[in-house]
DNA sequence: ACCATCAAGTAAAACGTTACACTAATACGA
DNA sequence: TCGTATTAGTGTAACGTTTTACTTGATGGT
């Protein structure tokens, strides 16, 4: 039988409420020797408090929800433990959802999560509309929340960690302009994402502003490996021809845009010079290493975690909105010309 | 205020047995009309059952622990997904911890996580020691646990799940030897855990077998990319020279030492032939993959979770141990000689 | 008419803690 | 000596469920 409260009250000869508040340290009318005793005893039996009893008085379980598309994307992954990093070591624990990117299981979890009374819930899915119930649901309950990588427009005050994605493509896509490339094309993430549709915004905002609107060109991928495959192979050889840069929406589909270019005989950078986005780490064998818009993201999954827990612990936060640095880190997948 | 039990009883002027009863599907005594009444109010007021008081009664929080080094690595992300997966199709949610490998942490998390009621605990630490304080203590309190990619010899009777590193080993490397390979090096783990000896006691066998015993050499890395470069940059010119062949222990630290072979001359596979071990994916695009031993993490983490679940909800399993298949898988690493 | 059976419930305890409103005994100052 | 503080506690309700044992009224067979 798990020890409980009652036998360490019992083997002390005082009342619960003593134990409990010797436990929780606020045994300011406790007497010294009497403190002393119960913690002794404690130790003795190795009593753990009932953390289940506990939330039902407190109504806290010290707990919370991260839901995320895949934990297998080192983006998520990386960021995932920055989240777990820091809670963990503030006594909070980590659930961990992955939703594969489906609507129905993201709901399914977060329904769960609540019913399991997390504390609050870290949102790193990808939603395709700008406004989604479940805000106005949680606003409602007084839900803790925090989205992380997802940008809502302003007025309706979501409290979130993210990037600034326009003004981030905008930046990488000059960086290629400023290299003297006039002929840049696009490979997006999937358009019904916000994000995907900022950063095909900072394309075109950066072409317009170098007046190469009339050359801009955007092909959907899909976030992976073979969608920048696909998206080079679907180009004409026309099309391709007069082509010398290449914005890829993340680094994986730019690592396969550079698989496709070398079936069709360009290499990269001394034919077609390619930037990424994200920085997701690989082994620095793989060559040529992409010049990318470096994300942190463990340190957006920590700053998520400390909003969450400001709110929660209601220590009102001034910032409900964070936007999260990003950096150009120039490798080897550009040149000049 | 959120609605209970209480509430659904009292708008359906019942008990709140009778709800428990229904929501519960233990409806057996109660009238159809009454179910539908209780059911319809329940949609109605949007009731969902306080997990927290539920497991005050029933003892069961329906969630596990996953104990694991660092969900970076993406091993170990992929396991979780696999865990994660299988769990929450089940109904159970799971809390994630990355221990960096440090054992106090490890200590503290494993505490938390049964301070907090969690109906069991997978764990997928690189423990240095074959046998652990823990297990006992666990099976003292007859506390569910899995282990995972981790072995323990036999008569102590841990369940988990794993991969005979041993054979693994031996295999890959006698791959090597059959392919006219003589003089083959080692990169090993650290030493000091299970799975890094048992690989290097494969690779002893293979070169034993084959009478290459003398040949035999074991440089210690620690399983990162760097670690895989540092070996081969250790080794004196006269040792690298007559080497045709290396055994990396991790698929990472093979990647390191291409790199650090590159830097001396030494092309791959044209020069030297390398294997890894783990099967990590990376994109294609990363030359010459890896032939490697293929470990199906994702596979490894949903048997453990099954295991763990068939313990937990006394379906007493007739497999307390569960030995994952592996498999070499070539790709462009290795020649012939 | 009477007992047994059955359907359809119900009341109350229990789970292990915390929170709240008390109390008994002592000390102290005037 | 009295009144008031202070110290060191205590008893019990409450949290929201599930579980166990019990009740009530109707029905049916003999």
């Amino acid at each position: 039988m798990k020890v409980t409260i009652k036998d360490i009250a019992k083997r002390c000869a005082v009342s619960v409420t003593t134990v409990s508040m010797v436990i929780n340290g606020k045994s300011d009318s406790i007497g010294k020797d009497t403190i002393e005793r119960v913690r002794k005893t404690v130790a003795e039996l190795q009593y753990q408090p009932n953390a289940v009893a506990r939330s039902m008085i407190t109504k806290r379980t010290h707990s919370i929800g991260l839901v995320l598309p895949d934990i297998r994307n080192p983006f998520f992954s990386d960021l995932a433990k920055g989240v777990e990093d820091y809670l963990n070591a503030n006594g909070y624990g980590v659930f961990l959802c992955n939703t594969d990117s489906l609507m129905d299981k993201e709901d399914q979890y977060i329904r769960l999560l609540q019913a399991r009374l997390s504390d609050g819930l870290i949102f790193t899915t990808q939603n395709t509309i700008e406004s989604n119930p479940l805000f106005e649901t949680f606003a409602n309950q007084a839900y803790p929340f925090v989205l992380v990588e997802r940008y809502v427009a302003e007025p309706c005050g979501v409290p979130g960690v993210y990037v600034d994605n326009r003004r981030a493509a905008e930046e990488i896509c000059t960086y290629l302009i400023e290299r003297g490339h006039r002929r840049i094309i696009c490979i997006s993430g999937p358009l019904n994402t916000t994000n995907a549709r900022h950063r095909v915004e900072g394309y075109r905002t950066a072409l317009e502003k170098a007046g190469l609107s009339q050359h801009a060109l955007v092909i959907e991928g899909n976030y992976r490996y073979r969608g920048g495959c696909e998206a080079v192979r679907s180009l004409a050889a026309g099309q391709i021809e007069s082509v010398t840069g290449v914005f890829a929406s993340n680094d994986l589909m730019g690592y396969g845009a550079i698989e496709a270019l070398a079936e069709r005989g360009y290499a990269v950078p001394e034919d077609v010079s390619i930037v990424g986005f994200d920085g997701i780490s690989f082994p620095s064998v793989l060559k040529p290493q992409l010049t990318s818009v470096y994300l942190a993201a463990r340190e957006m999954g920590e700053k998520a975690a400390e909003l969450l827990l400001a709110i929660i612990e209601k220590r009102e936060p001034d910032t409900r909105r964070y936007v999260c640095a990003h950096a150009i880190v120039e490798k080897q997948s550009v040149r000049s010309v």
